[in-house]
DNA sequence: AGTGCAACTCTTTTT
DNA sequence: GAGTTGCACT
């Protein structure tokens, strides 16, 4: 067996006699589609692709073309440094930069198919199948979201409220985050209650007996078993000799001591590693992320060269200069300059809005009146702190038929139905899946009470003397236990093994159909789960409207499932898919290709658009809650993200009201606002009573006449003149509405002129006329 | 066992 | 304000 350092010199060795071989160093002799996408580099760029011989740092800021150096990366280590790419392995954070990364490296490079490019998690899944016996699970595992965690939790621990229980599953989260089990010295850190320890362990004990994993065993599980399981190390070390790590700011503790271990930099494996990350976009502190692991990397990752891309090819100067004045606000940064390669643009636009009404109006009115002049709905990102603020855009949206898309909305996946049939695929999956068979046992229902699935529980736990041990499935369990029951949950049982069985069968049997080419569609397990379990009677005879939204988001599930074969394989492939990536890809079907975004500034990670509007400006809003300390200063961060992610347009809206928990609160703008820069915005609407950029306050002047902003901060006690301007029975023409009158005028309790017009269309519509001055004009007869 | 009503909480952010 | 949880009643 080789150690180290053979692995080592045999692959740098190999490199030499390849370079040799094609004639000696030098870009000149690489083919020219390799010296063609060499070329488009920028300097930095360039050295950061063709480094090797040491572990690599890439400090990226925003817009520098991160991605590019990666796939192009990957594609000249193929091509030009004839690794083969089946050592491979790039991982990232999000499906999403996952499937963008696979793309662009295999249009480079189509070798690069056969890398692997996957997000951690399920890269850590991968590695749990192909080494379940090692970690102690099942193979044929799924995994448990927060959600089952949390059941899982409090039944593993009796007399836990459900909130508890919420509680402490989201510590062990934590704790594995930081890859800490039960017996962890430092587990304190994390929860310092007494108790937390033996909930841990009685957690993490009974997931073990479900062969199951939850998220943070993704990642710890395969350190714990890369540290302690020889042979699979060095299996490990041997495959992948490169290892590439983008949005590094981001990783935890857990992922960190992963990538150490697998590359097995300790034993000198002469894995290359490269890292790509920025210290000003960490926003996932909270999740257990470790700038630290950027400063740590030097010192665990010796002679690491580091290389800074500081030229920014996204955004305009405009937009990048207010990114810097906010972020540089922050202490404790690595520090650095974007340039702005794009040169100057639009001056960025700060609306002070009265209410989140407006500022959904806003939004919209901008939308519309730009797509008028033919810019298109996808050009547009609206950006906020919570995903509850979705709400009111969409609502608006639908209203005016603006077509949007939530981006990240895990609603799909957490209704009542899909969870059921996915719960009936889990435990055909791996019948010793608790939770799963909890949900479904009984639904719809068979006459199997709690106490019943009680005893099977138990029963499958604890399997009697004789029967050889852990022979815990609980369909199992079922048929061995099921005579000796009641009349009723007998016959319940019985005919929920016999679906099982059914179910069970259609899998084997077209697994055995596969040489015959007769092979089915996972689609048709979903459906047939879904009609013959009774989910679908029961869901649509529950309430005859939601009933057939209910059919169809079944229907929905069957269709996606149409990618997969109807095998065991086919469906682990289809629950880890669902299970690691909940966000996107379902709607894609019906997904319109012209709509605007509506997303998290925390899901906007790694994307980019023309225009963005950030809203909820406001204290409490963004920056959430009273954060203080180094807490504000991720929350700052977060908000340079969102400033980066806009390339030519960006816009931001703040509140004076809003209705927060069903009553209405009056919002103080953020801090952040204050930190734009004096000129550095157009500052429109109504400014707020002290509100004053840093520096020069002067110069933000508001030289919107468009859009009738006076700067007074009482308006309330000021006459204002468009009441006059817009009074009763005026004859006006509106850019979006066409002609008509003012029926009516009346100040609302925040003190705005509010007119009600009757418009010759039809309709009728109500506005502030302050804020539709560019749209709206007074008409002579 | 299943339905209906009242009280309560909730707003971070995600793989 | 809405969605969810828990309790009591049928």
């Amino acid at each position: 067996m080789l150690c180290g350092m053979e692995i080592e010199d045999e692959f740098f060795a190999a490199m030499e006699a390849r370079q040799a071989e094609t004639g000696g160093a030098g870009e000149q002799e690489l083919p020219p589609q390799v010296q063609q996408y060499l070329s488009v580099l920028n300097p930095e760029q360039y050295d950061a692709v063709v480094h090797e011989g040491s572990p690599l740092l890439i400090l990226a800021g925003a817009g520098s073309g991160k991605t590019r150096v990666i796939t192009t990366k990957i594609a000249y280590l193929i091509a030009a440094r004839h690794v083969d790419p089946y050592s491979i392995l790039a991982v990232t954070f999000t499906k999403k930069a996952a499937n963008e990364m696979h793309e662009r490296a295999v249009s480079l490079e189509p070798r690069a198919e056969h890398a692997q490019i996957r997000t951690f998690h399920s890269f850590g899944a991968w590695f749990l199948r192909t080494n379940a016996q090692a970690a102690g699970i099942s193979p044929n595992f799924t995994v448990y979201d927060d959600d089952d965690m949390v059941t899982l939790l409090s039944k593993a621990v009796v007399g836990l409220t459900r909130k508890e229980a919420a509680r402490f599953a989201h510590k062990i989260s934590l704790a594995k985050d930081y890859c800490l089990l039960p017996d962890a010295p430092t587990l304190d850190d994390i929860e310092s209650d007494p108790q937390f320890r033996a909930v841990y362990d009685a957690y993490q004990k009974r997931l073990r007996e479900t062969g199951n994993v939850d998220f943070g065993d993704l990642i710890m599980l395969p350190t714990l078993v890369l540290r302690s399981n020889e042979t699979i190390r060095r299996r490990m070390h041997q495959r992948f000799r490169v290892i590439m790590v983008d949005e590094y700011q981001d990783s935890n503790v857990a992922q960190f001591l992963f990538l150490q271990a697998l590359s097995g930099i300790d034993e000198g494996s002469g894995t290359y590693v490269c890292v790509v990350g920025d210290d000003d976009q960490s926003i996932y502190k909270f999740r257990g992320a470790e700038v630290k692991n950027i400063l740590n990397f030097r010192k665990i990752f010796p002679d690491t060269k580091l290389i800074r891309l500081e030229r920014n090819y996204r955004s305009t100067a405009e937009i990048l200069s207010v990114a810097d004045n906010v972020v540089r606000n922050n202490e404790g940064r690595l520090g650095k300059t974007l340039s702005a390669e794009r040169g100057s643009g639009k001056i960025p636009v700060l609306a002070f809005l009265p209410n989140q009404d407006e500022e959904a109006q806003f939004c919209a009115d901008l939308i519309e009146k730009t797509h008028e002049r033919g810019v298109p709905y996808m050009d547009w990102a609206i950006l906020y702190r919570t995903n509850a603020q979705s709400l009111g855009f969409e609502s608006e949206f639908l209203h005016r038929k603006i077509p949007y898309t939530v981006v990240g909305s895990l609603k799909f996946y957490e209704r009542e139905e899909i969870k059921d049939v996915l719960a009936y695929l889990a435990l055909l999956a791996n019948p010793r899946d608790e939770i799963a068979f909890a949900r479904v046992v009984n639904k719809p229902a068979r006459g199997v009470g709690g106490s019943t699935q009680a005893k099977l529980i138990e029963a499958a736990r604890l399997p009697d003397a004789g029967s050889g041990e852990q022979a815990y499935s609980l369909l199992e369990s079922s048929r061995r236990l099921g005579p000796s029951l009641s009349k009723k949950a007998r016959e319940g049982i019985a005919g929920f093994v016999e679906k099982m069985d059914e179910f069970t069968a259609l899998i084997s049997r077209t697994s055995a159909d596969y040489d015959t080419g007769v092979e089915d569609k996972l689609s048709v397990l979903v459906e047939a789960i879904s009609e013959k379990s009774g989910l679908l009677e029961y869901h649509t005879s529950q309430d005859e409207v939601q009933g057939t939204q209910r059919a169809q988001n079944m229907q929905e599930l069957a269709n996606s499932a149409v990618l997969y074969p109807c095998t065991r394989e086919g469906l682990l492939e289809f629950l880890d898919h669902i299970e690691l990536d909940r966000t996107l890809d379902l709607a894609d079907e019906e997904a319109n290709p012209d709509s605007v975004t509506l997303i998290t500034l925390h899901n906007t990670k790694g994307l980019e658009f023309n225009r963005v509007i950030m809203t909820g400006m406001e204290r409490g809003i963004f920056p959430r809650a009273e954060k203080s300390g180094s807490e504000l200063e991720e929350e700052r961060r977060l908000c340079y993200v969102g400033i980066t992610r806009a390339k030519d347009e960006l816009y931001l809206t703040s509140c004076a009201m809003r209705r927060m928990y069903g009553r209405t609160e009056y919002m103080e703008i953020s801090p952040f606002l204050l930190e734009l820069g004096a000129g550095a915005v157009k500052v429109i609407g109504h400014k707020p009573y002290g509100f004053r950029m840093d520096e020069d306050a002067d110069s933000t002047a508001l030289h919107g006449g468009d859009f009738g902003a006076n700067g007074l901060s009482h308006p309330e006690l000021s006459s204002d003149p468009l009441r006059a301007k817009y009074a009763r029975g005026v004859r006006i023409y509106h850019d979006d509405y066409g002609y008509g009158m003012v029926t009516a005028g009346r100040t609302s309790d925040d003190g705005e002129y509010v007119i009600t017009v009757q418009f010759e269309s039809g309709g009728s519509k109500r506005f502030i006329p302050r804020y539709q001055e560019h749209a709206l004009m007074v008409v002579k007869d």
